[in-house]
DNA sequence: GTCTATATGAAGATAGAC
DNA sequence: GTCTATCTTCATATAGAC
């Protein structure tokens, strides 16, 4: 080997690109904003990346795998269906909710036809992870009587649970830049799924 | 008046940024294509708009009026509650995953951040208005006992209903593009929708 | 109003010194 | 490995003839 790279600037690098390929998209980003947010020339930008693209690749890879990691430390305390459905919930909305979740959503369905490999990554990453987790203990809930979802079976009662929790806010988040929803929405979004989710499949008392 | 404009070619340019600004993007988009694919010089198309970003936002305009049209055209046939469901949820499915719906979403998303108010169009064309069409729908299925809302309301029950509708399908189709949806697939999405509303809210036999 | 030709600036990427 | 300076390409927008 000649000469080391230096982490700090490569770490530097990968967070400014970060914050501008969130904030613009791809094409609206430029590789100015990033040298100039990190502190660097574009020589040390190009050295541990090819180009921009690979520099795009490797942002969005390494934001799904936050995700993911997020997604995996979402613990659901043992209680009744209901309880565990809201704590994961609320825990997912949040994730989903936030600045860079919704960034990282808008950028990578945006590039999507550019990019279809990141954005079947994203997919694995966030919604299908959580749809395991959401089966995992609709399984133990069918199991202790608490639901019935033989009607549609397990994975498919997972994934509307997951539309009725991400519907109507994830749009109007999308839609409405700039207008953060408030803790008593996000609350009262929780609250509808669990509700509705549990009207339909719940047992009867 | 001076000269009067060429409509035909006024119609050339809008058709062909339309086409551009869907498949592209506001930033990836560039005026050459537009130009090219519209078969007419640069000047021509800065004469009917005075920059790029007039003429995006003219074009999503014009792609949310088009939408609000489809989802006006959306006629219910009066039957019981289950078909009528399933009737405009198949119709509305239809035009959201269209390949044209689904550019639109993807665009008007991405640069929402730049172009909040066009966002907030979209937000009002299209799901928006469908939420009030299925709101009326539910209003007399309510008075005729064939659902009971009580528990969230009518809106919100709408909402909720296409929130089942869109979640899976929409997130698919947005992340794996160039695999488009099966009739049958298309098909199982409204069924599921239409059958967890109904076990949620559906008056007891 | 429409075209050809062009001004002007900025973007991605590299050369060469240290 | 990192920087400054630069090359090349291409984008938006306009000038001037018809």
């Amino acid at each position: 080997m000649t000469t080391t790279p230096c982490p700090t600037k490569h770490h530097a690098v990968l967070k400014a690109a970060a914050r501008v390929f969130l904030a613009h998209g791809y094409s609206a980003a430029t590789t100015d904003m990033i040298q100039r947010e990190a502190g660097v020339s574009k020589a040390t930008l190009y050295t541990c990346h090819p180009n921009k693209e690979a520099l795009f690749a490797a942002v969005i890879e390494h934001e799904c795998a936050e995700m993911a990691r997020s997604v995996q430390a979402l613990t659901a305390t043992r209680g009744d269906i209901a309880r565990t459905l809201t704590e994961l919930g609320h825990a997912y909305l949040r994730i989903i909710l936030s600045p860079v979740g919704l960034a990282l959503f808008r950028v990578v369905v945006a590039d999507a036809p550019r990019f279809p490999q990141l954005a079947r990554h994203f997919y694995l990453a966030g919604p299908k992870a959580v749809g395991g987790l959401v089966a995992a203990q609709l399984t133990q809930a069918a199991q202790a009587g608490e639901i019935d979802v033989q009607a549609v079976g397990l994975d498919a009662a997972a994934g509307l649970f997951l539309s009725l929790l991400r519907g109507e806010g994830q749009l109007e988040c999308l839609t409405h830049p700039a207008t953060p929803p408030s803790a008593a929405q996000l609350d009262r979004w929780v609250e509808l799924a669990v509700a509705t989710f549990l009207r339909a499949f719940g047992s009867r008392a």
